[in-house]
DNA sequence: TCTTTTAATCGTAATATTGCAATAAATAAA
DNA sequence: TTTATTTATTGCAATATTACGATTAAAAGA
C-alpha cells in the first residue's frame, strides 16, 4: 500500500495523473510561472525568487524535468531552464482534453 | 517537513496546485471521467467500474468532493454522486490559465 | 593549482497518500 | 422488528512526498 494502483488504470488515464501530479505542488507551479515569465532561467534565480533550499528546488526541477516539462542546459557552472516547448504542448492537449470535457444537459442531482 | 510549504505561496499558486492534485491518482481520473461518460452515478457503479476497495473509492471522492469538483445526493441507502458545473467551471479556468501559457518568442536553451 | 561558484545527489526526518479490512450508520425491504 | 443493502468512517500498514543539511561534482576564475 502506499502505491497508487497504477496497472489497473489505462494509460491514458495515467499521463493524466502523471502531469496532473507535476502541478500538484505549488513550487512546480512557481517554478513553471518564472520560467514563462523570463523565458530562460537559472536554477540559482529559482533558490531566491521561492524561499526554499537550494536542494529542494533541484529535487522540484527534477521531476519537472523527468516528465519533460522543462529542459536544462549546462552554461558553465549554471544550468539554464526552460519549458520544454513540444512536451508541455503535448501536456497541454491532454489535460485540456481532460478539463474541458462538457456535460450532458440532464442532470441526476 | 513531508508537508509542502503552501505559506510562502500565493493563494493562487496553491489553489491550481490544489485542483492539479485532485487529478494526480488515476482513481480520480476515471472517478471523472465516469461521472462524465454517465452524468450521474452512484458509488457502487464506481467501485465495479474501477478495481478498488470500497472504501478506498469513497476516500477518493471525499477528496474530490471537499474540492466542489463532484457533489453527492443521498437516494435511499445509494449516493448519486455527478460533476458539480459550477465549480468544475472554476477549476477550468484556473488550471487552463495556467496551463495555456504562451512562450515568449526568444529561446535562451 | 587552489579557490569559488553553482547545481546535483545522498541521507535522513517528518508528514502525506494510498489501500483495505473491519465496523458503523442509515435507509429499504421483508 | 429483523435483515439486507449501500456508503462513510476508523484504524492501520506500506509507500511516497517534501524538505533540508551535508557532501559531491564540475567548471570558472584567481
Amino acid at each position: 500500500m502506499g502505491t497508487a494502483k497504477t496497472e489497473i488504470f489505462s494509460a491514458h488515464q495515467n499521463e493524466i495523473a502523471r502531469f496532473a501530479k507535476a502541478f500538484g505542488h505549488p513550487a512546480r507551479v512557481a517554478i513553471v510561472q518564472h520560467l514563462f515569465k523570463t523565458n530562460s532561467c537559472i536554477c540559482g534565480d529559482l533558490v531566491l525568487e521561492i524561499g526554499l533550499a537550494q536542494a529542494t528546488i533541484s529535487q522540484h526541477l527534477k521531476e519537472l524535468k523527468s516528465l519533460g516539462l522543462i529542459q536544462g542546459t549546462i552554461e558553465g557552472t549554471k544550468v539554464c531552464y526552460c519549458i520544454d516547448a513540444k512536451h508541455w504542448a503535448k501536456m497541454k492537449t491532454i489535460i485540456s482534453e481532460f478539463i474541458e470535457q462538457d456535460l450532458n444537459i440532464n442532470h441526476c442531482c
